[in-house]
RNA sequence: CGGGGUAUAGCGCAGUUGGUAGCGCGCAUCGUUCGGGACGAUGAGGUCGCCAGUUCGAGUCUGGCUACCCCGACCA
């Protein structure tokens, strides 16, 4: 392809985002931002994409086999799941105007998951033993309303997914083929130039499942996902389900001081008050009370510094979900104002879950349940009675301990490149879809949801491997091969020389332009295709070659050229 | 959803106490350059986000709205 015919130019003067691949792919022209969260792909980038997505599609075809389902959809199948009023980033399409309605005033619904179309489409053919196991997957745009779209392409409204659905007669057979997509999964990163960096993190499975999910993260600091992984093994968590055991607490006091109730009225926040009492924040405690779905009262407390995880606390409760109570409920049961609560003299009414990190303290503060009162110098076994046993209900932090070994976790940032979910019987059963077994009985299906976000693939991918003059591409997914430059004097030779290269088969861009030297290499650096090839009056009957990440070039035959980029593939 | 910031030429930005709008890049024409974002000359290009208001007069002041960017997500 010729530089000169693509409609799209380089900007040297983009605005500065502060991601990488935000700046960058807008900068080298691989993407436009047409609203927040919402990217067109121009030229080069719609080629990286369509590369990624055909290795996606490669490993996919081995365990599946591709569909393409429609992205608006009736809102009735959503409401038969149920998920119409639960999803929150879900998105509806509405006639525009007076006379579009007139015309036609339904309602669709713009899908960000297709659990709701698969489903039904797949028990129209499917009903005996006999068809199980199956999976199909499907390469399509999503739509979610994301609260904040941001970071370029790691969090868009409107993005590419590869999504996958199996489906299986048995729990059993749904976790072999789960063990199956996960290899193909690791595969697929490899492949992409990302596999060093991702690993498999087990995640919350959310209403699907009580079993644990799968996500694939790949090590990025702009990635919004914390894992902690344990150094001596393969197991990994995302914090928001990782295990913890909080580190000793640092401060000695060996005997029990007399119990003080110390007025501080308006000081909220551990931090404040752990200031204002002259105390460590870790001999502080932070009590919250929620009310579940049920209506029961649950008071949480987890020492001064964490927070407490909603999704370990409804675990621990067994309850499905859990909101904060308001200020009055919060009265009721403290006999104090929000901001005072304590785990002293609850009533027997609520349940308590203590975090183990509130246990092994000696003189420890706790809210008085009294309003502008705190109380410290509190100890288990005097002031209240020891707990019959200490939850794990926090939210885990960089230095705690993954509990079954005691060592510390290896924490850091990464992206969620994909997903996949034990879906179970969830959808089956909602849209009553059963198979007939050998002996005539029917029985719900059981199954498996799998996700690749290609178009956040991309953007991670800037994120991991661009430098200060621009983007490097791994050979998997670049736009092109090799990218020539022929500058003034050797226009005849560049042609030829493009003529060769495309003709033995090599995706090669030409910057045929009537630019400056100097231009066409810092957009050469800028579009970051793995080889650059220059021909110039210097080079003669030879092609310079060099690669985007070496500072080397040597000069070679053209055919020597042909040979070094062939055999450079994957 | 809460907080902060921004909105002026295709892009990135400046614009003083309110007085009729500017720079750089890019674009067009000509000339000189040509192995690391070259230079000179000339030129085109703007309902200053939208709606109200104050004023003789608003890019500038006030109110409202919208969009984009950043931070934070009920933390007792």
């Amino acid at each position: 392809m010729k530089l000169s015919g693509l409609p799209v130019k380089t900007n040297k003067n983009v605005r500065q985002f502060e991601s990488k691949n935000a700046t960058l792919l807008q900068k080298a022209g691989f993407i436009d931002q047409t609203m927040a969260g919402v990217y067109a792909f121009l030229p080069l980038g719609w080629r990286v994409l369509t590369k990624i997505e055909q290795i996606v599609r490669e490993e996919m075809d081995r365990i599946g086999v591709e569909v393409f389902m429609p992205a608006i959809v009736p809102t009735k199948l959503w409401e038969t799941t149920g998920r119409l009023e639960t999803v929150d980033v879900l998105m509806k399409a509405v006639p525009a105007n007076a006379s579009a309605a007139l015309k036609n005033d339904a309602e669709y619904v713009l899908s960000s998951t297709h659990e709701e179309v698969v489903t039904p489409l797949v028990m129209k053919f499917n009903r005996s033993y006999r068809d199980f196991p199956f999976a199909v997957y499907q390469i399509q745009t999503k739509f979610r309303s994301e609260p904040r779209a941001k970071s370029g392409l790691l969090r868009c409204r409107e993005f590419r997914m590869k999504d996958l659905y199996s489906f299986h007669v048995s729990e059993a057979d749904l976790k072999k083929y789960y063990e199956i997509v996960k290899k193909a999964y690791l595969e697929v990163f490899r492949r992409l130039g990302l596999g060093d960096d991702t690993v498999v993190v087990l995640a919350s499975g959310g209403d699907f499942t009580k079993d644990y999910s799968h996500e694939f993260q790949t090590r990025c600091d702009t990635g919004e996902d914390t894992v902690f992984r344990v150094p001596s093994s393969e197991v990994a968590f995302n914090r928001e389900v990782a295990p913890a055991k909080a580190p000793p607490v640092t401060y000695r006091d060996t005997d029990m001081l007399p119990r003080k109730d110390v007025e501080g009225k308006g000081i909220i926040g551990v931090d404040e008050l752990a200031r204002f009492l002259k105390i460590p924040v870790e001999k502080t405690t932070k009590t919250l009370i929620f009310k579940a779905d049920d209506g029961q009262i649950i008071v949480a407390a987890v020492r001064g510094g964490y927070d407490v995880s909603e999704v370990k606390l409804a675990k621990a409760a067994g309850v499905k979900s859990l909101r904060l109570t308001d200020p009055e409920t919060v009265k009721q049961i403290t006999g104090a104002q929000t901001g005072y609560a304590g785990i002293l003299n609850l009533p027997d009414t609520v349940r308590v879950f203590i975090d183990e990190s509130v246990g092994n303290r000696r003189n420890f503060e706790t809210g008085a349940n009294r309003t502008d009162f705190h109380s410290t110098n509190v100890n288990f076994g005097r002031d209240l009675p020891e707990p019959g046993r200490f939850y794990d209900i926090k939210v885990a932090r960089p230095g705690d301990l993954f509990p079954d070994t005691g060592e510390p976790y290896e924490v850091f940032q990464a992206c969620e490149v994909g997903n996949i979910f034990p879906l179970n019987t969830k959808f089956s059963t909602a849209f009553g879809y059963l198979f007939t077994d050998e002996s005539g009985s029917t029985h719900p299906v059981y199954m498996g949801s799998y996700g690749i976000g290609t178009s956040r693939v991309m953007g991670v991918i800037v994120e991991k491997f661009s430098d200060d003059r621009g983007l490097v591409w791994p050979r998997a997914v670049a736009p092109f091969a090799a990218h020539l430059i022929t500058l003034k004097g050797a226009e005849k030779r560049g042609a030829q020389v493009y003529r060769e290269l495309t003709d033995s088969g090599i995706e090669i861009l030409w910057d045929d332009r009537e630019e400056s030297a100097g231009v066409k290499f810092s957009d050469a650096d800028l579009l970051g295709i793995p080889y650059r090839l220059v021909v110039s009056p210097k080079t003669g009957e030879l092609v310079e070659i060099k690669l985007r990440t070496s500072s080397a070039s040597e000069l070679l035959s053209l055919g020597a050229v042909i040979k070094t980029i062939k055999a450079d593939k994957e």
